[in-house]
DNA sequence: AACAAAATTCAAAGCGCTTTGGATATGTTC
DNA sequence: GAACATATCCAAAGCGCTTTGAATTTTGTT
């Protein structure tokens, strides 16, 4: 194939001897052409290597083909590695669909001025929101905006204007706590995400929940709650094997603060699943997942509450395109149920 | 400030009783403006909000302010956490700049399509190049386009006609290997990443080089090499601490694996630092990263030659955005070296 | 064969910006 | 004060696409 340079509408229209109408029209599926006309034409798009120009198509449509993600740098100014697998996910759906990425950072307080301009500029024909918070303002103002967007997560309790693609966080925390409960674990603790989002939030109630239908009152000491890093889960460890009486489960947000927990434990000389149980929410991330071609499978390590958010990036994606297409449609929303798999972190407690 | 609706050049050139002409040229800078219009001029665009549509400025320049970023999700199907703390980089510098970041998945195979598509659309001012190989045909196809583009990384031996940014991975995994090799170590094991890609190349080479400096002939047995995840550096040193001889010390591509690593001793009931040694190459993943305010830095866990990838990732974008700014000036290149920090990893080789 | 109806096609007017090639006003020089 | 240079500003022509409203062909009917 010669590699050749793209040309524009009018030069295809004239070397078809066509107008520029019936070519566009062709191309972008009217019904108002001849059948043969528009095999013709397309034929000959692909000949001469026609390529649209976004922004003329954008500048005379308004819309731009691209969907903003728009990810904060949180606390440790870092974007964290969910967001990776997420957007691997819904990357291939754009992908499929003829959309791009606008990847913007900004911070939590700049986002809804990014949001506005955006708006305001076209670029984008809608939005994701990712990491929504409890009783989250940028939902409010994008309703406003009319900008098409679709919520990863949900931000408050009946979640009923607005899109949204969540997993049963407070049903998996539940079924978690229970299944340490009915090992014969009294002291579970749970190193929890940030608390000011809402997914860390419904975690906490299934806990708590699950607690109370024990018979057994939470205890202060053993909650704690910040961003999902490796260290936070060591520091929370040290802290809570510290105590005058600590836990012997710890329930984890996420596999990156149950690496540190792991360590905690091992620099204590205790072991996983042996000594002290551990259950984390897996999202599946990639660089954690063995895919080791004709290997089978390994035992999962963490016993977990698994849902994969690249799976998650897919269908918040589909939801998105499906909006897009027809904005007036009815608001969507989809509860997904975590899987729960045995790993080699959990056992009954030890003896005192 | 209320919330208005954007307005138009044309708007804001009759709200001003000017010409676009004028309003255009006072807003982008141009010298033949009167400085008191200009400063009048500025002063209604901001009280009127005024927002250049992007697609129409695109449009007329053929510029877009847009930055592609074409990742490849590679064997595992993944985006690899690395490329997170890059972007994190990037972004920042491009946000300060207006730029902003047009993200695509593609596989290493359709990437070349890609770039040619970015081009012929007109879609981004400059791409930065991920993950070189060795003898990377990206790089070639690139110039010829004629887009601006920055290399995270190298291609080859002497690269001399693109612009780059690179850590001495060399020179790095030189330091640690001579390094434990100085420790007493005689059988030094390398989990590296996947040998394609020019850096894993060019560590190995580094590590070969100290060990031969040591009279020591490299071990087939001790070479690993894969994409650099968790479970790669679990089931590699599963196979080294099967040998008949096994490693006293494993030099390790990347943290990820070096989790991996640290499981698989945990597991043997070996632990790293006394049983067997290990250095990691520290990219200052953010995730890792302990950022708790007001606490006292942790001594670091592992033993390591530490590069920031977010830092890396501000400088590639600076150094992209001056290339676009002025395409036909110097090459630039820029060669990091890497920290050597000793954490808690290390030590001499345990008597037999 | 004549005529209305349906099927195709087209010319031209935007979309909102930049930029060329003047026009107009202001200053300078002798 | 004429002649020219300089500083400001403007009208209009694109950039490449979509889309309106009208023109042209084709088809179907009697």
């Amino acid at each position: 194939m010669p590699a050749r340079k793209a040309i524009n509408l009018k030069m295809l229209s004239e070397a078809l001897g066509l107008s520029q109408t019936t070519v566009s029209r062709a191309l972008n599926g009217f019904p108002e052409v001849a059948e043969k006309t528009r095999v013709r034409v397309i034929e000959a798009a692909e000949r001469l290597n026609y390529r649209p120009s976004p922004s003329a198509a954008s500048l005379a449509t308004g819309k731009s083909r691209m969907i903003g993600h728009v990810v904060s740098l949180s606390e440790h100014i870092m974007i964290n590695p969910h967001f990776a697998d997420f957007i691997a996910g819904a990357g291939e759906v754009y992908g499929e669909n003829g959309y791009d990425i606008l990847l913007r950072l900004a911070s939590l307080e700049e986002q809804e001025g990014v949001y506005r301009d955006l708006v305001d500029d076209q670029r984008v024909d809608g939005v994701v929101v990712h990491g929504p918070l409890t009783g989250d303002s940028r939902i409010g103002l994008l309703n406003a905006l009319g900008l098409p967007f679709v919520v990863h997560g949900r931000s408050d309790e009946e979640g009923a204007d607005y899109c949204w693609m969540d997993v049963n966080n407070r049903r998996a925390f539940h079924r978690a706590t229970k299944f340490l409960l009915d090992l014969g674990h009294q002291r579970v603790a749970l190193v929890n995400g940030l608390e000011t989002m809402n997914f860390a939030d419904r975690r906490r109630q299934g806990y708590e929940v699950a607690l109370e239908e024990a018979g057994i009152v939470p205890d202060e000491q053993l909650l704690h709650s910040a961003d999902m890093v490796e260290p936070y889960g060591y520091h929370a460890t040290r802290a809570l094997m510290d105590l005058a009486e600590p836990p012997t489960a710890i329930l984890v947000a996420s596999v990156l603060p149950a690496m540190g927990v792991t360590r905690a434990l091992a620099d204590l000389g205790l072991r996983a699943g042996e000594d002290v149980s551990i259950i984390a929410f897996d999202d599946c991330l990639s660089f954690l997942q063995s895919g080791y071609k004709g290997r089978t499978p390994d035992i999962p390590y963490f016993t977990a509450v698994r849902s994969s958010i690249r799976d998650a990036g897919k269908r918040v994606a589909q939801m998105l395109l499906e909006r897009i297409e027809n904005p007036s449609g009815p608001l969507q929303s989809e509860l997904w149920e975590a899987d729960f798999v045995i790993g080699q972190t959990t056992a009954p407690p030890r003896r005192r």
